[in-house]
DNA sequence: TATACTAGTATACAATAGTATAGTAGTTAC
DNA sequence: GTAACTACTATACTATTGTATACTAGTATA
């Protein structure tokens, strides 16, 4: 398996490779990490309204998570001095290009779908 | 955020989407899963010798993982009458097609370090 | 008879991930 | 004064995931 990066042709099992793939999969790995970034993709949010958001999540969940997605460049976290104190997370421009991701992901699921049904 | 999928604009939102990128998740997620996916892209290997090439995985980990990944139509698995018998695990056209997924991971994953990096 | 090969399974445990529930601190409206 | 808003944190628990170690069954070789 090889793939071509920056007219490259890298193989799958080239320690750069690995570096990247697992850093992508850090960022979408777990229950809560996707739907956090599908709410922000519509602009930024507050803590609460991204509780509100998110059905079911807890705040520890929350929390938990973005601060692993802010150590992680995927989110800024902003503090206004307003009272009470509010608190806007954000995609970096990393972050949204996280998009080719899931896109090459819909891509792949949606046509392993059909075949999947296809054959049953 | 919105993706094309087949000349359609599909809302990150939609039913389809999220399946679709849940699948994909459920074939790349968890620890050995890509190690066997990249292992398998060189062709057949036999149960030993995915064993042996993916170092400290046991063979418990590796004989659930295949099954799922079986159940998923991602590997096909297959029995040879020969003594002692031997089994075959190949990636189906879908698991091969994985390949793309991991392109944009990588993609990505490269692109995100540069910018981490250059941030720090 | 003992050893090694094939492809796994069984049992018990440790580590990680996620949940449930309640509480904190500071300010503001009723 | 009490309730409600903000953004969280603390504690204790359950569930899922992965590990360690030993074992099975059938056949072939020394």
């Amino acid at each position: 398996m090889e793939t071509l990066v920056e007219n490259q042709k890298v193989h799958i099992c080239s320690g750069e490779f690995v570096i990247a793939v697992r850093e992508a999969m850090n960022v979408i790995s777990g229950k809560w990490k996707l739907p956090i970034i599908g709410s922000l993709c519509y602009g930024k949010k507050r803590f609460k309204e991204l509780e509100r958001d998110i059905s079911k999540i807890t705040p520890r969940m929350l929390s938990k998570e973005l601060k692993e997605l802010e150590l992680n460049s995927i989110v800024k976290r902003t503090v206004h001095d307003t009272t009470p104190v509010t608190v806007e997370y954000e995609l970096t421009p990393s972050g949204k290009k996280i998009k080719n991701v899931l896109d090459a992901m819909v891509k792949w699921g949606l046509e392993h779908r059909e075949v999947v049904m296809v054959e049953e």
